[in-house]
DNA sequence: TTGCATTCCGACCGGTCGGTATGTATGCTG
DNA sequence: CAGCATACATACCGACCGGTCGGAATGCAA
Protein backbone atom coordinates (compact mmCIF):
# COMPACT_ATOMS: atom_id res chain seq x y z
CA UNK A 1 0.00 0.00 0.00
CA UNK A 2 2.34 2.66 1.42
CA UNK A 3 5.35 3.56 -0.34
CA UNK A 4 8.31 3.53 1.01
CA UNK A 5 12.10 5.60 0.81
CA UNK A 6 14.82 3.37 -0.54
CA UNK A 7 18.12 4.80 1.30
CA UNK A 8 21.92 4.04 1.29
CA UNK A 9 22.59 1.43 3.19
CA UNK A 10 24.76 3.73 5.93
CA UNK A 11 22.09 6.16 6.29
CA UNK A 12 19.45 3.24 7.31
CA UNK A 13 22.05 1.60 9.24
CA UNK A 14 22.59 5.00 11.50
CA UNK A 15 18.91 5.69 11.57
CA UNK A 16 18.64 2.34 13.32
CA UNK A 17 21.14 2.40 15.26
CA UNK A 18 20.10 6.12 16.48
CA UNK A 19 16.75 4.53 17.07
CA UNK A 20 18.32 1.36 19.23
CA UNK A 21 20.27 4.16 21.47
CA UNK A 22 17.59 5.88 22.21
CA UNK A 23 15.06 2.95 22.91
CA UNK A 24 17.48 0.89 24.81
CA UNK A 25 18.90 4.14 26.95
CA UNK A 26 15.45 5.01 28.02
CA UNK A 27 14.02 1.68 28.59
CA UNK A 28 16.64 -1.35 28.69
CA UNK A 29 17.43 -4.35 26.15
CA UNK A 30 14.34 -6.61 27.45
CA UNK A 31 11.98 -4.26 27.25
CA UNK A 32 12.48 -2.68 23.65
CA UNK A 33 11.56 -5.16 20.88
CA UNK A 34 12.84 -4.94 17.79
CA UNK A 35 9.26 -3.54 15.96
CA UNK A 36 10.08 -0.55 18.38
CA UNK A 37 13.09 -0.11 17.04
CA UNK A 38 12.53 -0.49 13.73
CA UNK A 39 9.72 1.83 14.00
CA UNK A 40 11.42 4.36 15.81
CA UNK A 41 14.55 4.21 12.64
CA UNK A 42 11.44 4.60 9.99
CA UNK A 43 10.61 1.13 8.93
CA UNK A 44 9.51 -2.13 10.23
CA UNK A 45 10.77 -5.19 11.40
CA UNK A 46 10.73 -7.12 8.32
CA UNK A 47 13.29 -4.44 6.92
CA UNK A 48 15.19 -4.61 10.07
CA UNK A 49 16.64 -7.80 9.54
CA UNK A 50 17.75 -6.86 6.56
CA UNK A 51 20.57 -4.71 7.99
CA UNK A 52 21.17 -6.61 11.28
CA UNK A 53 21.23 -10.27 11.65
CA UNK A 54 19.86 -10.35 14.94
CA UNK A 55 19.00 -8.20 18.25
CA UNK A 56 22.26 -9.09 19.91
CA UNK A 57 23.71 -7.42 17.02
CA UNK A 58 22.03 -4.24 17.21
CA UNK A 59 22.97 -3.53 20.64
CA UNK A 60 26.63 -4.78 19.86
CA UNK A 61 26.22 -2.42 17.47
CA UNK A 62 24.81 0.61 19.06
CA UNK A 63 27.48 -0.01 21.98
CA UNK A 64 30.42 -0.22 19.91
CA UNK A 65 29.70 3.13 17.81
CA UNK A 66 28.38 4.77 21.06
CA UNK A 67 31.56 4.17 22.95
CA UNK A 68 33.61 4.96 19.81
CA UNK A 69 32.06 8.42 19.58
CA UNK A 70 32.22 9.13 23.18
CA UNK A 71 36.22 8.37 22.77
CA UNK A 72 36.47 10.72 20.36
CA UNK A 73 34.53 13.31 22.38
CA UNK A 74 36.72 12.04 25.59
CA UNK A 75 40.42 12.66 23.19
CA UNK A 76 39.19 16.30 22.47
CA UNK A 77 38.64 16.94 26.07
CA UNK A 78 41.95 15.48 27.04
CA UNK A 79 43.20 18.09 24.65
CA UNK A 80 41.15 21.24 25.72
CA UNK A 81 41.72 20.48 29.43
CA UNK A 82 45.44 19.91 29.55
CA UNK A 83 46.15 23.50 29.11
CA UNK A 84 44.34 24.43 32.26
CA UNK A 85 45.86 24.97 35.44
CA UNK A 86 47.18 21.52 37.55
CA UNK A 87 44.36 21.45 40.40
CA UNK A 88 41.83 22.51 37.64
CA UNK A 89 42.78 19.84 35.52
CA UNK A 90 41.69 16.92 38.47
CA UNK A 91 38.33 18.74 39.21
CA UNK A 92 37.30 18.75 35.90
CA UNK A 93 38.57 15.28 35.01
CA UNK A 94 35.92 14.58 38.15
CA UNK A 95 33.22 15.97 37.14
CA UNK A 96 32.79 16.19 33.16
CA UNK A 97 34.35 12.85 31.86
CA UNK A 98 31.81 10.38 31.91
CA UNK A 99 28.94 13.53 31.67
CA UNK A 100 29.00 13.78 28.38
CA UNK A 101 25.41 15.52 28.47
CA UNK A 102 24.87 16.20 24.87
CA UNK A 103 24.04 12.25 24.06
CA UNK A 104 21.07 10.43 25.35
CA UNK A 105 22.22 8.39 28.58
CA UNK A 106 23.78 5.30 27.67
CA UNK A 107 25.33 4.54 31.08
CA UNK A 108 21.95 3.43 32.62
CA UNK A 109 22.29 0.47 35.12
CA UNK A 110 19.99 -2.02 32.88
CA UNK A 111 22.17 -1.08 29.66
CA UNK A 112 25.07 -1.41 31.40
CA UNK A 113 24.13 -4.69 33.20
CA UNK A 114 23.63 -6.34 29.95
CA UNK A 115 26.64 -5.05 28.44
CA UNK A 116 28.19 -7.33 30.99
CA UNK A 117 26.18 -10.44 30.28
CA UNK A 118 27.29 -10.13 26.35
CA UNK A 119 30.42 -11.19 24.71
CA UNK A 120 30.88 -8.26 22.67
CA UNK A 121 29.47 -5.27 24.06
CA UNK A 122 31.72 -6.81 27.18
CA UNK A 123 34.60 -6.54 25.31
CA UNK A 124 33.84 -2.90 23.98
CA UNK A 125 33.51 -1.86 28.16
CA UNK A 126 36.38 -3.45 28.98
CA UNK A 127 38.36 -1.24 26.41
CA UNK A 128 36.78 1.75 26.82
CA UNK A 129 37.57 1.35 30.29
CA UNK A 130 41.18 0.70 29.64
CA UNK A 131 41.86 3.22 27.15
CA UNK A 132 39.69 6.13 28.72
CA UNK A 133 41.76 5.32 32.11
CA UNK A 134 45.38 5.66 30.33
CA UNK A 135 43.92 8.46 28.72
CA UNK A 136 43.23 10.24 32.17
CA UNK A 137 46.94 8.67 33.17
CA UNK A 138 48.66 10.61 30.36
CA UNK A 139 46.70 14.32 31.13
CA UNK A 140 47.50 13.61 34.72
CA UNK A 141 51.20 13.13 33.63
CA UNK A 142 52.21 16.68 33.49
CA UNK A 143 50.06 17.25 36.40
CA UNK A 144 51.90 14.62 38.91
CA UNK A 145 55.14 16.31 37.51
CA UNK A 146 54.35 19.99 38.06
CA UNK A 147 52.87 19.45 41.93
CA UNK A 148 55.20 16.52 42.41
CA UNK A 149 52.47 14.12 43.56
CA UNK A 150 53.98 11.04 45.44
CA UNK A 151 51.99 9.09 43.13
CA UNK A 152 51.86 6.65 39.86
CA UNK A 153 49.22 8.45 37.18
CA UNK A 154 47.80 5.63 36.07
CA UNK A 155 46.90 4.65 39.57
CA UNK A 156 45.63 8.46 40.12
CA UNK A 157 43.81 7.75 37.06
CA UNK A 158 42.28 4.56 38.24
CA UNK A 159 41.40 6.65 41.81
CA UNK A 160 39.39 9.37 40.16
CA UNK A 161 37.46 6.63 37.98
CA UNK A 162 36.37 5.29 41.40
CA UNK A 163 34.92 8.74 42.54
CA UNK A 164 33.33 8.97 39.35
CA UNK A 165 31.92 5.66 39.66
CA UNK A 166 30.84 6.51 43.10
CA UNK A 167 28.92 9.45 42.09
CA UNK A 168 27.32 7.73 39.23
CA UNK A 169 26.14 5.35 41.95
CA UNK A 170 24.88 7.83 44.37
CA UNK A 171 22.83 9.45 41.55
CA UNK A 172 20.72 6.43 40.99
CA UNK A 173 19.04 6.94 44.12
CA UNK A 174 19.88 9.86 46.30
CA UNK A 175 17.91 13.38 46.06
CA UNK A 176 19.82 16.46 44.15
CA UNK A 177 20.59 17.97 48.23
CA UNK A 178 22.40 14.74 49.09
CA UNK A 179 23.93 14.37 45.54
CA UNK A 180 25.84 17.84 46.04
CA UNK A 181 27.15 17.09 49.56
CA UNK A 182 28.16 14.38 48.25
CA UNK A 183 30.01 15.65 45.32
CA UNK A 184 31.44 18.33 47.77
CA UNK A 185 32.57 15.26 49.94
CA UNK A 186 34.32 13.84 47.43
CA UNK A 187 35.84 16.75 45.64
CA UNK A 188 37.24 17.66 49.76
CA UNK A 189 38.72 14.46 50.10
CA UNK A 190 40.26 14.35 46.91
CA UNK A 191 42.03 18.07 47.50
CA UNK A 192 43.17 17.17 50.56
CA UNK A 193 44.96 13.65 49.16
CA UNK A 194 46.46 15.88 46.92
CA UNK A 195 47.81 18.13 50.04
CA UNK A 196 48.97 14.83 51.23
CA UNK A 197 50.76 13.69 48.01
CA UNK A 198 52.77 17.03 47.99
CA UNK A 199 56.63 17.28 48.47
CA UNK A 200 55.76 20.13 51.05
CA UNK A 201 53.07 21.27 53.08
CA UNK A 202 50.08 23.13 50.22
CA UNK A 203 47.93 23.29 53.11
CA UNK A 204 46.10 26.57 53.31
CA UNK B 1 -1.39 -38.22 38.62
CA UNK B 2 1.94 -37.54 40.81
CA UNK B 3 1.47 -36.81 44.30
CA UNK B 4 2.48 -33.48 46.49
CA UNK B 5 3.54 -32.52 49.70
CA UNK B 6 1.53 -30.17 51.46
CA UNK B 7 3.74 -27.78 53.64
CA UNK B 8 3.17 -25.11 56.34
CA UNK B 9 3.17 -21.67 54.64
CA UNK B 10 6.26 -20.17 56.31
CA UNK B 11 7.85 -23.01 55.00
CA UNK B 12 7.20 -23.00 51.45
CA UNK B 13 7.65 -19.34 51.09
CA UNK B 14 11.13 -19.85 52.04
CA UNK B 15 12.20 -22.22 49.96
CA UNK B 16 10.16 -19.84 46.95
CA UNK B 17 12.17 -17.14 48.09
CA UNK B 18 15.54 -19.17 48.24
CA UNK B 19 14.49 -20.25 44.63
CA UNK B 20 14.09 -16.87 44.07
CA UNK B 21 17.24 -15.26 45.17
CA UNK B 22 19.33 -18.61 43.72
CA UNK B 23 17.84 -17.93 40.41
CA UNK B 24 17.28 -14.29 39.86
CA UNK B 25 21.11 -13.99 41.39
CA UNK B 26 22.00 -16.31 38.63
CA UNK B 27 20.59 -14.86 35.87
CA UNK B 28 18.64 -11.81 36.46
CA UNK B 29 14.99 -10.74 36.71
CA UNK B 30 13.83 -11.23 33.10
CA UNK B 31 15.41 -14.17 31.83
CA UNK B 32 13.94 -16.14 35.05
CA UNK B 33 10.70 -17.48 34.74
CA UNK B 34 8.11 -17.71 37.15
CA UNK B 35 7.90 -21.95 36.09
CA UNK B 36 11.18 -22.25 36.59
CA UNK B 37 11.00 -20.45 40.21
CA UNK B 38 8.10 -23.18 41.08
CA UNK B 39 10.52 -25.70 39.84
CA UNK B 40 13.26 -25.19 42.05
CA UNK B 41 10.97 -24.51 44.95
CA UNK B 42 10.04 -28.08 44.15
CA UNK B 43 5.94 -27.08 42.94
CA UNK B 44 4.57 -25.79 40.17
CA UNK B 45 3.70 -22.57 38.89
CA UNK B 46 -0.23 -22.53 39.44
CA UNK B 47 1.01 -23.62 42.99
CA UNK B 48 3.32 -21.00 43.25
CA UNK B 49 0.42 -18.01 42.86
CA UNK B 50 -1.19 -19.54 45.90
CA UNK B 51 1.59 -18.27 47.81
CA UNK B 52 2.84 -14.74 45.82
CA UNK B 53 0.49 -12.49 43.54
CA UNK B 54 3.17 -11.80 41.06
CA UNK B 55 6.72 -11.72 39.99
CA UNK B 56 7.51 -8.63 40.79
CA UNK B 57 5.94 -9.88 44.32
CA UNK B 58 8.22 -12.30 44.36
CA UNK B 59 11.03 -10.59 43.48
CA UNK B 60 10.43 -7.80 45.98
CA UNK B 61 9.95 -10.15 48.78
CA UNK B 62 12.79 -11.83 47.92
CA UNK B 63 15.28 -8.76 47.60
CA UNK B 64 13.57 -7.18 50.91
CA UNK B 65 14.77 -10.71 52.97
CA UNK B 66 17.86 -10.88 51.86
CA UNK B 67 18.66 -7.44 52.51
CA UNK B 68 17.33 -7.71 56.00
CA UNK B 69 18.89 -11.05 56.42
CA UNK B 70 22.21 -9.02 55.50
CA UNK B 71 21.50 -6.33 57.65
CA UNK B 72 21.31 -8.78 60.67
CA UNK B 73 24.57 -9.85 59.86
CA UNK B 74 26.10 -6.42 59.13
CA UNK B 75 24.91 -5.50 62.27
CA UNK B 76 27.15 -8.57 64.19
CA UNK B 77 29.69 -7.54 61.90
CA UNK B 78 29.58 -4.21 63.38
CA UNK B 79 29.56 -5.19 67.01
CA UNK B 80 32.36 -7.92 66.33
CA UNK B 81 34.83 -5.22 64.63
CA UNK B 82 34.64 -2.40 67.37
CA UNK B 83 36.41 -4.46 69.39
CA UNK B 84 39.64 -4.22 66.60
CA UNK B 85 42.62 -1.49 66.60
CA UNK B 86 41.31 1.44 65.21
CA UNK B 87 42.80 1.04 61.81
CA UNK B 88 42.47 -2.47 61.48
CA UNK B 89 38.98 -1.45 61.62
CA UNK B 90 38.92 0.76 58.68
CA UNK B 91 39.97 -1.90 56.59
CA UNK B 92 37.96 -4.88 57.40
CA UNK B 93 34.98 -2.27 56.54
CA UNK B 94 36.64 -1.38 53.59
CA UNK B 95 37.14 -5.12 52.19
CA UNK B 96 34.47 -7.51 54.20
CA UNK B 97 31.54 -4.94 54.51
CA UNK B 98 29.62 -5.75 51.46
CA UNK B 99 30.86 -9.11 50.62
CA UNK B 100 29.19 -11.56 52.62
CA UNK B 101 30.50 -14.89 51.19
CA UNK B 102 28.74 -16.97 52.44
CA UNK B 103 25.65 -15.65 50.33
CA UNK B 104 24.58 -16.72 46.83
CA UNK B 105 25.66 -12.83 45.66
CA UNK B 106 22.68 -10.87 45.38
CA UNK B 107 24.45 -8.01 44.17
CA UNK B 108 24.65 -8.44 40.24
CA UNK B 109 24.44 -5.83 38.33
CA UNK B 110 21.39 -6.82 36.29
CA UNK B 111 19.26 -7.74 39.77
CA UNK B 112 20.75 -3.98 41.21
CA UNK B 113 19.35 -2.56 37.64
CA UNK B 114 16.15 -4.56 38.44
CA UNK B 115 15.90 -3.07 41.90
CA UNK B 116 16.28 0.45 40.98
CA UNK B 117 13.50 0.09 37.75
CA UNK B 118 11.16 -1.17 40.58
CA UNK B 119 9.31 0.85 43.28
CA UNK B 120 9.70 -1.58 46.53
CA UNK B 121 12.74 -2.93 45.80
CA UNK B 122 14.31 0.64 45.20
CA UNK B 123 13.06 1.94 48.10
CA UNK B 124 14.03 -1.00 49.87
CA UNK B 125 17.90 -0.76 48.74
CA UNK B 126 17.71 3.18 49.78
CA UNK B 127 16.88 2.32 53.43
CA UNK B 128 19.45 -0.64 53.19
CA UNK B 129 22.53 1.98 51.81
CA UNK B 130 21.09 4.46 54.52
CA UNK B 131 21.07 2.53 57.54
CA UNK B 132 24.60 0.47 56.36
CA UNK B 133 25.74 4.12 56.19
CA UNK B 134 24.78 5.27 59.21
CA UNK B 135 26.27 1.65 60.88
CA UNK B 136 29.29 2.27 59.65
CA UNK B 137 29.39 6.01 60.86
CA UNK B 138 28.68 4.68 64.08
CA UNK B 139 31.27 1.73 64.23
CA UNK B 140 33.46 4.43 62.73
CA UNK B 141 33.23 7.49 65.51
CA UNK B 142 35.17 5.92 68.03
CA UNK B 143 38.04 5.42 65.14
CA UNK B 144 38.02 8.84 64.57
CA UNK B 145 37.79 10.43 68.07
CA UNK B 146 40.88 7.88 68.71
CA UNK B 147 43.24 8.69 66.24
CA UNK B 148 42.07 12.24 66.28
CA UNK B 149 40.94 12.66 62.02
CA UNK B 150 39.55 15.69 61.19
CA UNK B 151 36.58 14.09 59.30
CA UNK B 152 33.37 13.58 59.90
CA UNK B 153 32.74 10.05 61.13
CA UNK B 154 29.42 10.07 58.45
CA UNK B 155 31.35 11.33 55.36
CA UNK B 156 34.15 8.61 56.15
CA UNK B 157 31.66 5.97 55.75
CA UNK B 158 30.04 7.50 52.69
CA UNK B 159 33.71 7.38 51.20
CA UNK B 160 34.42 4.17 52.39
CA UNK B 161 31.43 3.05 50.55
CA UNK B 162 32.53 4.98 47.35
CA UNK B 163 35.53 2.52 47.53
CA UNK B 164 33.76 -0.36 48.14
CA UNK B 165 31.13 0.15 45.01
CA UNK B 166 34.30 0.77 43.00
CA UNK B 167 36.03 -2.08 43.91
CA UNK B 168 32.23 -4.22 43.25
CA UNK B 169 32.63 -2.77 39.56
CA UNK B 170 36.41 -3.55 38.99
CA UNK B 171 35.09 -6.63 40.05
CA UNK B 172 32.67 -7.34 36.74
CA UNK B 173 35.57 -6.30 34.27
CA UNK B 174 39.51 -6.91 35.51
CA UNK B 175 41.09 -10.04 36.09
CA UNK B 176 42.34 -11.49 39.57
CA UNK B 177 45.65 -9.58 39.51
CA UNK B 178 44.30 -6.57 37.74
CA UNK B 179 41.88 -6.74 41.00
CA UNK B 180 44.39 -7.58 43.38
CA UNK B 181 46.71 -4.27 42.64
CA UNK B 182 43.44 -2.19 42.33
CA UNK B 183 42.70 -3.66 46.15
CA UNK B 184 46.53 -2.37 46.80
CA UNK B 185 46.07 1.16 45.82
CA UNK B 186 42.52 1.60 47.30
CA UNK B 187 43.94 0.50 50.38
CA UNK B 188 46.85 2.60 49.91
CA UNK B 189 45.35 5.67 49.04
CA UNK B 190 43.14 5.07 52.15
CA UNK B 191 45.91 4.60 54.39
CA UNK B 192 47.35 8.05 53.17
CA UNK B 193 44.49 9.97 53.21
CA UNK B 194 44.07 8.65 57.12
CA UNK B 195 47.53 10.14 57.84
CA UNK B 196 47.33 13.50 56.50
CA UNK B 197 43.82 13.88 58.51
CA UNK B 198 45.94 12.89 61.95
CA UNK B 199 46.50 15.73 63.90
CA UNK B 200 50.22 14.95 64.37
CA UNK B 201 52.21 13.23 61.47
CA UNK B 202 51.69 9.58 62.37
CA UNK B 203 53.81 8.21 59.22
CA UNK B 204 55.87 4.88 59.72
C1' DT C 1 -15.47 -41.98 58.12
C1' DT C 2 -17.15 -37.79 56.54
C1' DG C 3 -16.70 -33.03 55.74
C1' DC C 4 -14.10 -29.11 54.61
C1' DA C 5 -10.70 -25.63 54.06
C1' DT C 6 -6.05 -25.50 52.52
C1' DT C 7 -2.66 -26.28 49.12
C1' DC C 8 -1.44 -27.66 44.90
C1' DC C 9 -1.48 -29.53 39.85
C1' DG C 10 -2.05 -29.26 35.00
C1' DA C 11 -4.23 -27.37 31.31
C1' DC C 12 -5.14 -23.37 29.20
C1' DC C 13 -5.42 -18.24 27.63
C1' DG C 14 -4.18 -13.94 25.67
C1' DG C 15 -0.43 -11.75 24.26
C1' DT C 16 4.34 -10.72 22.88
C1' DC C 17 8.58 -11.53 20.92
C1' DG C 18 12.55 -12.85 17.87
C1' DG C 19 12.99 -14.40 13.63
C1' DT C 20 11.49 -15.97 8.71
C1' DA C 21 9.21 -16.45 4.13
C1' DT C 22 7.36 -14.30 0.36
C1' DG C 23 6.00 -10.92 -2.48
C1' DT C 24 6.62 -6.25 -4.16
C1' DA C 25 8.11 -1.56 -4.87
C1' DT C 26 12.38 0.88 -5.95
C1' DG C 27 16.00 2.67 -8.60
C1' DC C 28 20.02 1.61 -11.12
C1' DT C 29 21.96 -0.50 -15.58
C1' DG C 30 21.89 -1.27 -20.19
C1' DC D 1 11.94 0.57 -21.65
C1' DA D 2 13.49 -4.13 -19.95
C1' DG D 3 15.86 -6.52 -16.62
C1' DC D 4 17.62 -7.14 -12.13
C1' DA D 5 19.67 -6.83 -7.57
C1' DT D 6 18.46 -4.20 -3.69
C1' DA D 7 15.61 -2.72 0.10
C1' DC D 8 11.78 -2.85 1.87
C1' DA D 9 6.40 -4.29 3.76
C1' DT D 10 3.33 -7.86 5.15
C1' DA D 11 1.95 -11.86 7.03
C1' DC D 12 3.12 -15.48 9.58
C1' DC D 13 5.47 -19.13 12.76
C1' DG D 14 6.82 -21.34 16.88
C1' DA D 15 8.18 -20.59 21.38
C1' DC D 16 7.54 -18.75 25.63
C1' DC D 17 5.70 -16.08 29.36
C1' DG D 18 2.80 -14.21 33.16
C1' DG D 19 -1.31 -15.20 34.95
C1' DT D 20 -5.98 -17.81 35.63
C1' DC D 21 -9.07 -21.60 36.61
C1' DG D 22 -11.39 -25.89 37.66
C1' DG D 23 -10.67 -29.59 39.95
C1' DA D 24 -8.01 -32.86 42.64
C1' DA D 25 -5.07 -34.26 46.45
C1' DT D 26 -4.01 -33.42 51.26
C1' DG D 27 -4.47 -33.20 56.16
C1' DC D 28 -7.14 -31.99 59.97
C1' DA D 29 -11.42 -31.84 62.69
C1' DA D 30 -15.63 -33.63 64.04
Amino acid sequence: MSTFRKLPEEVRRQQILDAALHAFSQDGYDKVSMARIASEAGLTKGGLYFHFASKEEVFSAMVEQELEHRWEIAQQMAARIQELPPLEVVQRVLQRWFALDDRPDLLTPTVIATCIEMERPREAFRRQVERVTDLIARVLEPVVEQLGLAMDPRELAELLMVFRVGVIWKETTASREELERFRAMIGGTLARLLASLAPAEAGR
